[in-house]
DNA sequence: AATGAATGAGGATTCATTCAT
DNA sequence: GATGAATGAATCCTCATTCAT
């Protein structure tokens, strides 16, 4: 931040040293992110952080003004919007329940990739506002994405006209909740399994024929 | 204890104390609900906790070992197991979609009754071990009731045979979470048509009819 | 303390309550004195005084104004100068190496069996101003016990004319540091054995004859 | 850690701050030692403690871990068994009541010197366990440091043959207690004269000469 | 950029003591 | 006499944050 350079090579280093902050400053955010997921926002000190990332705590403040911020940036820096974003958006021509089951196991196996990231969403909602704001983006870009193909296929005949919204928040929802006990409880059913029979049931009915 | 007593009213008098106490116990647990509920267990103070009760601090102390025990204290009262095995115990002979909806009903409305409880369940998880073991308890009760049901319907004829816990997990993840996000999210549709609508779908599928 | 009796039945009645009263004062003390000797005075609560003594807390405040003044009573109460004065009074025409021996034992093992006692002497000194008071009249009428004697065998010829006060002190304060670390350390000589070499060193001398 | 200097003073500096640390810390030290002799162990809070070397309380969490740690450090620093084992190497072709008495009074002026030491030992031994290990250690020191010239004078044939161990403890044990009391107690004989006094007894005896 | 000394507010907990019953 | 509920001050300790170096 503090610029005071003489010489024309300056620029250059500048640069140089400009990396290895940037390096730094992600280097910090993701040993936040996972002492974090372990401990607890508020269990959590600035000390345990810096020691955990081998640095001095004075460091954090010369990367994040509080806290806080510490947090915002860990979140911000690791919400998989993008990842969610780039899902689904190939095969249009499979049948619905292939590519439902499909999805909902990306779906899952991507919560599954950012467990840390999850437990902080599911317990820190009170810690810094930003969570549960970017929380809500999250699911609500999965519910979407469900739902956007959804009406694609309604729209194609393949489905039959309905409410898409309750049927897309059912999988998401179902699916986020069976993320969030498969590490604390013990299920029957695989998740795999589970996902694809809950496609098939959403789609097909559960009812027996006669009735 | 000590019985010196002449008339018959003096075992009484032991017997109010008493009875204040407890008494007092319980008002310092639904206080503590409520502020744990808003504030979060880490961010709340046993100052705060005992000013919110009307008390002084010390007091607190006297009743519980620990706030962590006055947490364990607080989810143990309001763990509403009992009203969540009341629930569904009559009604045989209807049919399973107006049986299934007046139970998710229910069970979302309980759920919403609990509204503090379930922001501890939801975000202290890791503050005390007791908080995940007990909601764990509901959840698994709430899925139960589902299934249990579900099964009976089976053996009926009134549904197909099929993996009754995914449909039982699908219906009680999904009312679950529809009750934790109702609050800080702004739904399209309202909670009674969309648990009635999930109902139907899980039935009789959204697929289309040729399909 | 409170008299309220109206018929004259009372004095009597009063006074067998009067006794019990007494004996539930000795026993709060001999609690006490216990208690405070293992933990110290300050690490002890006054709850755990009343646990101990199989009562309520507010008990201790009907018979002690404050917890001070129940340590002032557990040292008025056990300080053993009477058994001190008793010492020592017979036995005039035997030999004072003999006199000597049995008295300095005799010394030893009344502190031992004031163990608790003499915890509290060492370290409770700063606790109350008591502490110090009472245990420097023992420690003095112990001083004065043998130097009594001691002037009395110079008097009769059989020691020489000397400083009776630092043979005196010399046997007191040996006795009493035995007393004391005999607990805690490891001594080569047992204390009898050491007590009477000692009376013998100061008798006879160490130097050799021909010095 | 980091050496990004040019000019050779940069080392120093880092040295300076790890001086000023030390400092501070033998600071805290021993302001503790005298706080703790003056009012106690338990009866001294840490932001007296603070108050006393005049930092923030914070700081005392900073170089010890807790009050005891610090207790711990205090009594490490100042057990003055350097200055004890320094003591009686030389004269060792003088009489021994000449040598007896120099040594004595220099070991009771030793224990003068550390007087504040000399309270915690007595009076806080419950406090720590440390307390007690170190004391012992001192003490047996004292006694070693008689003994092991007492032996020696009783092979050079000035003391006649006798169980060494009982006559330092004589002396060792009396110097510690009169220098306990002196404080609180106040003597007819002055300490040295006492010491003189006491040597010559324990040499010579206090027998009359016909016995 | 990096360190860690220093701060002071705030947290959980303990405790002597009082008091209504 | 006896109980234990109630008080509030005090205690040890933690922690986010600042700052000189």
């Amino acid at each position: 931040m503090t610029e005071h350079s003489i010489n024309p090579s300056a620029p250059k280093r500048a640069t140089q040293r400009d990396e290895k902050a940037v390096e730094r400053r992600t280097q910090l955010i993701d040993t936040a992110l996972e002492v974090f997921a372990k401990k607890g926002f508020d269990k959590t000190s600035v000390r345990e952080l810096a020691a955990a990332a081998g640095v001095a705590q004075g460091l954090m403040y010369h990367y994040f003004k509080s806290k806080d911020q510490l947090l915002e940036a860990v979140v911000e820096r690791h919400s998989f919007l993008p990842q969610l974003k780039a899902m689904l958006t190939t095969m249009h021509n499979e049948p619905a329940a292939k590519v439902l089951k499909i999805t909902g196991n990306q779906f899952f196996a991507l919560l599954g990739q950012k467990e840390s990231l999850m437990n902080i969403f599911f317990h820190e909602t009170q810690s810094h506002p930003i969570v549960p704001r970017i929380w809500r983006n999250i699911l609500n870009q999965g519910i979407g994405l469900f739902q956007t193909y959804l009406d694609e296929r309604v729209a194609a005949g393949e489905l039959k006209p309905h409410t898409t919204d309750v049927t897309a928040r059912t999988l998401a929802y179902t699916i986020v909740l069976l993320r969030a006990t498969s590490v604390a409880f013990h299920h029957r059913t695989r998740p795999e399994a589970f996902i694809n029979e809950m496609v098939d049931n959403l789609l097909s009915g559960v009812a027996a024929p006669a009735a």
